[in-house]
RNA sequence: GGCGGGUUGCCCGAGCGGCCAAUGGGAGGGGACUGUAAAUCCCCCGGCUCUGCCUUCGAAGGUUCAAAUCCUUCACCCGCCA
């Protein structure tokens, strides 16, 4: 990433186009500020082991600034990740402990650290962590320097409280919330001269208490942009499958999985998936869309959507294995005319279970349970009986079918499939 | 602290002594059509050693031949009044 003369009318247009602009504070302010290299941040909580493909969308934000030229900072939320965010929550959370919290801080930072460049000569990236500057605070330093910014009629305006005033309540705890991440922001105009904070539309109301706090202890100013939660064009909530979300840890979500789920976008989101996850240009993006609406059934823009992203969060490597294995599995060539290498690598990706070789054979159905595809052996004995069980891409029918051992392609290895495209492996160990 | 209302399967929500593994909707799954897409139509959707059996209707006890449904206690939530 090189440091270029910030373009910041072309970045914020860009961020328009690519359908990343919710609101900012005075935006011809803001872009003359972002003429010079500009300090900003965003923040993430440890609310799980990992990120999950929503935050990419603020994250990759992040590193379209810096790619800019402007300097990144990601703050992971060591301190507010134990107290909670009420923002577009309508229940009160159950807390985690200090252990658990501190734990994911850690594996958070790693992630993140991914997508920045803390190299770059001008505007290397910055990683922070709140606990550090909030934890040595006493209460009563807390309440007298800070809390006595805050008029809490302000702070019951705000749509994140006053939702939950007329809903399940909320706990001082929440309540306070706000107060601390417009301390973050004020300790990172401090330390860093950052100015600039980005988020999530539900983060407005935090960001400009912040941009209050500086104001009143500082006599500084800043800018506030959020960026619009991606909405799906069916309604339903982006990034959540059935088995849960689509998070970027490999352990978590498989790259298989994930490559997948990119593959599998609905047709009304594809485009705008590039545009919001992709670095392409506007007139790449623009191509793909054209090709993708006059040949729909070649899904090229989906595939360069699931390459992109594979490649940026696994890796590139990683990226071919997964697509290799899914061309393999899902190609129209015999499952038996493949080689046992080229079987062994693609079946490596999926979940799968093991038979010994003395050991008889259990049925489809136990073995479909035992690889995890299903929650259980009625929800397999289900898809016998409904047509949607295959063995080695050939129908089965059949509640006691069980393989043979002459169906242990290369010896070795049986595929089973669920559906259209749920697959499986067993191995003859 | 007082009075009233609530807690049902992944979610919402009916049921208010037997016909209840429990209506309906959503989510999810399978099939057909397609393109590993959407829409549409059909089917399924607690578990199991599956013509039957087992475990579910906040928790624990009790009444009854029989309880998600009645009684008692407890927990949590939500109103109204202090």
């Amino acid at each position: 990433m090189t440091s270029a003369v910030p373009q910041s009318k072309a970045l914020i247009d860009d961020l328009k186009w690519r359908g990343l602009f919710s609101q900012s504070t005075d935006e011809a302010a803001l872009v003359s500020a972002l003429s010079k290299p500009t300090t900003l941040y965003i923040g993430f909580d440890p609310t799980a082991p990992s990120l999950h493909v929503g935050n990419l969308v603020v994250l990759l934000v992040l590193r379209r600034f810096q790619i800019a030229g402007h300097i990144p900072i990601a703050l992971v939320g060591g301190a507010t990740g134990l107290i909670g965010d009420p923002s577009g929550k309508s229940e009160e959370r159950s807390l985690n402990t200090t252990d658990v919290v501190a734990a994911w801080v850690e594996r958070i930072r790693a992630q993140v650290s991914k997508y920045l460049d803390f190299g770059a000569t001008g505007n290397a990236a910055i990683v922070a962590n709140n606990l550090d500057w909030t934890a040595p605070l006493s209460a009563i330093e807390f309440m007298r320097d800070i809390g006595k910014h805050f008029s809490v009629n302000q702070m019951l305006a705000k749509d994140s409280v006053s939702s939950r005033l007329e809903g399940g309540g909320i706990s001082y705890t929440e309540f306070s919330y706000q107060v601390l991440q417009s301390f973050d922001f004020l300790e990172l105009y401090r330390r860093f001269n950052c100015t600039l904070q980005l988020g999530g539309s539900d983060q407005w109301g935090n960001i400009v208490a912040g941009l209050d706090l500086i104001r009143r202890v500082e006599s500084g100013s800043g800018h506030a942009l959020t960026i619009p939660l991606l909405a799906k064009a069916d309604g339903s909530k982006f990034g959540k499958t059935a088995g849960g979300a689509i998070w970027l840890d490999p352990e978590m979500t498989s790259p298989y999985a994930f490559f997948q789920y990119w593959l599998n976008t609905d047709d009304k989101d594809v485009i705008n998936f590039l545009k919001v996850f992709s670095f392409k240009s506007k007139s790449e993006i623009e191509a793909l869309e054209k090709s993708h609406n006059e040949n729909p059934g070649l899904r090229e823009a989906h595939r360069a959507l699931a390459r992109e992203l594979t490649s940026l969060v696994h890796s590139s490597d990683i990226c071919d294995r997964v697509e290799a294995a899914a061309r393999a599995l899902f190609g129209q060539g015999e499952l038996s005319e493949l080689d046992e290498a080229t079987l062994a690598s693609a079946l490596a990706e999926l979940p799968r279970t093991t038979v010994k070789k003395g050991e008889p054979i259990p049925t489809w159905v136990d073995l479909l349970a035992a690889t995890g595809v299903v929650d259980s052996k009625s929800a397999a004995r289900r898809i016998v009986k409904e047509g949607g069980a295959y063995l080695n891409n050939v129908k089965i029918s059949g509640e006691d079918f069980a393989p043979e051992k002459s169906d242990f392609l290369c010896g070795k290895y049986a595929v089973l499939r669920k559906g259209k495209r749920d697959l499986a492996a067993v191995e003859l160990i």
